[in-house]
DNA sequence: CACATCATGTTGACCCATCAACCTTTTTCC
DNA sequence: GGAAAAAGGTTGATGGGTCAACATGATGTG
C-alpha cells in the first residue's frame, strides 16, 4: 500500500503544489484570492459580463462567484448595475483599479502557465489533455 | 483566453470530479469524510501509527490530521493511548468498527481506482506519473 | 546540568469548494 | 391572463486544505 502509486493521491498532490503556487504569485502581488481572479479574468474577458456568465465561463459554483463578486466589489475592483432589460442579473465589470491590478498579474500567470508546460513538449501537452479527458469522464461515474 | 485550454484549469475539473466521486462513495457506505478515511488508510497500514506518521506517510497537514484523528476517536473508529517511551506522542490504532469500515470501504476505493485507470493502458499510465512528476516540480517554482 | 533546539500536537484564522434552501424575476405554455 | 417552470442570485452549512502561533515534551551540546 504505497500511497505514491494512487493516481488520485498524485493527482491530489500536484493540485495542491499548482494551488500554491498561484496563491503566491496572487499574495505577493494583489489582494485577492483564486477564486476573486478566476472572477476578475472571466468579466475582463468579455467586457462586461454577468453571474451567469462568470459561472458558465469559468464552471464555477454560482454561490462561490456571488461572493466573490460581494468581495471584489467591497475592495473596489468591480462594479455591478442592473440590467434594465431583466431585473434579475447585474451587468459587471472591472473598475479602473480592477483592470490595472489584471493588467498587473496576467502576465505573472501567463508566465507561470508558460513554465509549467515548459517541461513538456506539443507531443505530451496533447497526451495530457487527452489522458485528462477520459480520467474525467471515469471519474463520473457513481455506482460503486 | 479559453480557460479549457489551461492546464491548471483543466486539472483542478478533473480534481473536484474525482472528489466528488470519492465524496459520493464515503458518503453512501460510511460517515467519515476524505480526511478521516485517509487517516484510517494510513494507520491501518502500519497496524499502529502516530499523527507524525500520518502525517508523512500522507502528506498531510498536521493540523488536519489532528481534527481528523478527534473525529475519528469521537465516532469510535480510533483509539489513542499515550507513548510511554515519549510523551508527546499517541499511539493510533483502529476499533473492531473502525476495521469493519476499513475491510468494507477499501474493496470499493480501489475498485474506483482500477476504473479510474482502466481507460488507460500501461504505457499511458507511465506517461501519466511522468508527466505529473514533472508539473510538480515546474509547481514548486515561486519566484514569479 | 542548563539552555537552545527540535519534534509532536492543538487551536484559531482564513480561503476554496459544494450543496441545499430560498427569494425574485422572467419565460413558457395552456 | 395566470399558473407553472426556469433562470439569476443570496445565504447558511459543511468539508477540505493551509498557515501561524502556541504549549509541551524530548534531545543535544557547551
Amino acid at each position: 500500500m504505497d500511497l505514491r502509486t494512487f493516481l488520485t493521491f498524485r493527482l491530489a498532490r500536484l493540485q495542491a503544489q499548482i494551488n500554491s503556487q498561484a496563491q503566491h504569485i496572487l499574495q505577493a502581488h494583489s489582494d485577492v484570492g483564486q477564486s476573486e481572479w478566476r472572477v476578475m479574468i472571466l468579466i475582463e474577458d468579455r467586457g462586461e459580463s454577468t453571474m451567469a456568465h462568470v459561472v458558465r465561463d469559468g464552471q464555477m459554483d454560482k454561490a462561490q462567484v456571488s461572493r466573490a463578486v460581494k468581495t471584489l466589489q467591497k475592495k473596489g475592483y468591480v462594479t455591478a448595475r442592473v440590467d434594465t432589460a431583466d431585473h434579475r442579473q447585474s451587468i459587471l465589470s472591472l473598475t479602473t483599479e480592477g483592470r490595472v491590478l489584471h493588467n498587473r498579474v496576467l502576465p505573472l500567470m501567463r508566465a507561470r502557465q508558460k513554465h509549467l508546460m515548459a517541461g513538456l513538449s506539443a507531443d505530451e501537452i496533447e497526451v495530457m489533455f487527452d489522458l485528462i479527458e477520459r480520467l474525467e469522464t471515469a471519474a463520473q461515474r457513481r455506482d460503486f
